[in-house]
DNA sequence: GCCAACGTTGGC
DNA sequence: GCCAACGTTGGC
């Protein structure tokens, strides 16, 4: 069981977007250590889903529902589906996450840029902590 | 193969 | 809207 976390910008596709959907395709991802992440995923993984530039927080918990095949955009790409799990309680802000020393290591700070990025058990469970969310079972 | 120029991301 | 960070492109 692997965490990651996953950025998108809520007006182009949200948590929202996902929780009516029931379902997406992780499609678009054009940086080749993004792409070696969404390699990675495997199936049941769960994800931290942040809304970057417009909320800048994470918002909710997604779980791996298909393993990486052909971007449908652009099949020399890969994507994955995914499917949420819960929203979380209370959004956890960049703010907070850069206030807290455990944080710190985490990707989304050391390498604002990246898109897919892996999530330390840890981590994982701190943010889970700090949105006052129980993972679901 | 180096590196300058350029484009994009995303926080501020 | 600005600009820092950083990935990519292309000339040499």
């Amino acid at each position: 069981m692997q965490y990651w976390l996953v950025k998108s910008e809520p007006d182009v596709f949200g948590w929202e977007d996902l929780v009516r959907d029931g379902t997406c395709t992780w499609d678009g991802v054009r940086n080749y250590m993004a792409r070696n992440n969404l390699r990675d995923m495997r199936l049941g993984d769960i994800v931290l889903f942040y809304h970057s530039v417009i909320g800048k927080e994470v918002v909710g918990l997604a779980r791996v529902s298909r393993e990486s095949f052909a971007d449908p955009t652009d099949e020399k790409w890969l994507a994955v589906e995914m499917v949420p799990l819960a929203a979380f309680k209370r959004p956890v802000t960049l703010t907070e996450i850069k206030a807290q020393e455990k944080l710190k290591n985490l990707m989304l700070v050391r390498q604002g840029r990246l898109s897919v990025m892996p999530v330390t058990v840890e981590e994982f469970e701190l943010i889970l902590q700090m949105g006052e969310t129980k993972r679901p079972a």
